[in-house]
DNA sequence: CGGACAAACTAACACGTGTTAGTTGCTCAA
DNA sequence: TTGAGCAACTAACACGTGTTAGTTTGTCCG
């Protein structure tokens, strides 16, 4: 490493000082009451040098990383769902805020090791978000129960986790009441991912209690999975439409492949909405400006992530978490994609 | 701390050898002969105690952190840019293989000092990856010329530089060709940035002079600036075609814009491709399932982010790379957003 | 005048690791 | 017998920092 660095040794003998004056200077610490005039020229000179504390020394004497990590359990999700971006975005702009760092770990499912352990045990994060949790994830469930900072975005109803959900209730109520009042009693639905995902299973059920309520079945053939992609969509679309031509109405599992569902129906001959109705979700940046503009249920991707960074960083301070299982109500919203049926 | 760690010395006591036994073993290093039976033995006892080294310490020693920061330049783009997520697939399935971590920083734009610089001083990252990186920014000119490892996704031309770069020129000759072919003389464009951004700019600066190949201008007029999103798409298209009612075809900046191109034709009762024809850029996922399947210019995203990490990887090997800037071809893709000119 | 006390600073340890320069015991040739 | 050489291991240092437990100097009060 022929880049030498510039340690808060050099910093004290250039001030003339010893090394511990240095850093009760620099951290402010109030351990001991340094003169103005000393201090002063401490800063000027580490200023000067441009010193910057290593990292990895800090880190070891103190026990603080300064960096949570961001685990994605579904790494091909994260190339197609285009809601993850906007929890990226939030969860970002609040830990740039707190001087934070983000480590990205991708999780094939394959693996058998889940690699966040791996972070934890090497002490390489403080704390943990955790995108689409699965209930059944033995790892996960340690780390919750041995009080490990880590908050779920989405949640297994466990005890004692903190996690920040946005239940598709609210919502989807409406969306459901939107689509019967129309007129609409075939219904199809091409969740957003395959059974076993927690969040994915949920919605289902959701959607399977509250079209009960209209007194509308959700038969098993009018169910075909899709796998967070607009292609996943598109093909889901055509299997659904060969086993089920009389459903006038799909709810997709995503935006994005409420695209793909409105792509095959096109490739089908079927105009959206006035042959078919397609209820989207999450409410993604293009919803509004594609044609024809998503009718969808919104869920703010951007303040989830937001408000599970903000949850995990006073947790880090030693702050009990005001609510630890908080709760983002989704909102219908009407556009175009939706109409009465013919 | 109550979360107690285990140490190598736990494990050493434990085994009845000596810390640099259980650190050589380990480590598979060479530096001295550890007989087979006491190898085992160790190994046993640090996986029976579940031993995992504590990072920081090792940083700190070797001075290697086995991780690499990836910075998003534009964080607004993170969000509603499509292309960034499979950059992520791809560098981060090469880390994942190396056993490398992978910290993202996202810088808004106005912040002054770049937030790289702090990362590379403080000793937090062995190299780094940079999208979208600018001509003028004096931090990252130093940066490159100081040896530091990084890899740029995109080029500034300067002679140090390692890259890996997707310039646009063969894809949109082909798509150019094409679209004059279809008869097509009126043409707009929308780039997916405000000028100034280095990618952008070259790509606009290709098109007119392929354009111009063809003894077609490229007015002033017939610009209208996009900014990432399908919203900016939608919205430059209003103002464009208010302005040049006579455009017959539209290069949009990416795909996502090209749905708020589409979207926006569709609300002023123009139909694609009858009316007019829309190109795209990027090939994302979605392009060729939502209606009309894009007609645009392929680029690799998930590759483009494999060879910057394999070039990276190398470089922080010592090796010096092959092939320090390196070019992805662009290909182009007909689909259906594409007609002749009525 | 002596002791108490505060202000201003520092010596020295600890964090957990990787590695260099040994040390110990043993074999084997001269 | 001896000393050279080797296998198997270890003592001790260094990485750069934060912090505890002092030490020194000066001041003030009884």
């Amino acid at each position: 490493m022929t880049r030498s660095r510039v340690t808060s040794h050099d910093v004290a003998r250039a001030a003339g000082v010893s090394r511990t004056t240095v850093s009760i200077v620099l951290n402010r610490s109030t351990s001991a009451v340094i003169g103005d005039d000393t201090r002063k020229r401490v800063e000027a000179v580490a200023a000067d040098l441009g010193y910057r504390p290593n990292s990895a020394a800090r880190m070891l004497k103190s026990g603080v990383t300064e960096t949570v990590g961001l685990v994605v359990t579904e790494s091909r999700s994260l190339s197609v769902d285009g809601y993850i971006p906007l929890l990226f975005n939030g969860v970002g702009s609040v830990l740039r805020r707190k001087g934070y760092h983000l480590l990205l770990e991708t999780l094939s499912r394959t693996r058998g090791k889940n690699p966040y352990t791996d972070l934890v045990e090497s002490r390489r994060i403080d704390g943990l978000l955790l995108l689409s949790p699965r209930k059944d994830d033995a790892d996960l469930i340690e780390l919750i129960e041995s009080d490990f900072p880590i908050v779920l975005l989405g949640s297994i109803g466990h005890p004692k986790e903190i996690s920040v959900d946005t239940p598709s209730t609210e919502g989807l109520r409406d969306a459901v009441a939107h689509i019967v009042e129309q007129g609409h009693r075939k219904i199809g639905t091409i969740p957003f991912s395959p059974p076993g995902f927690a969040a994915a299973d949920m919605r289902l059920a959701n959607l399977r209690s509250l079209l009960s309520d209209h007194a509308i079945p959700l038969d098993e053939n009018a169910i075909a999975y899709g796998d967070f992609s607009a292609e996943s969509g598109f093909k889901a679309t055509i299997d659904l439409m060969m086993a089920r031509p009389d459903i006038t109405a799909i709810f997709a599992g995503n935006d994005t492949i409420a695209l793909g569902v409105i792509g095959a129906l096109a490739k089908l001959g079927l105009a959206v909405p006035r042959d078919v109705s397609v209820v989207g979700f999450d409410d993604l940046p293009f919803a509004a400006y594609v044609p024809p503009a998503l009718t969808t249920v919104r869920i703010d991707g951007m303040q989830q992530g937001r408000c599970a960074a903000d949850a995990l960083m006073s947790r880090l301070k030693g702050k009990p978490v005001a609510e630890p299982r908080q709760k983002f109500t989704s909102v219908f919203i009407q556009r175009e994609s939706t109409a009465p049926v013919r």
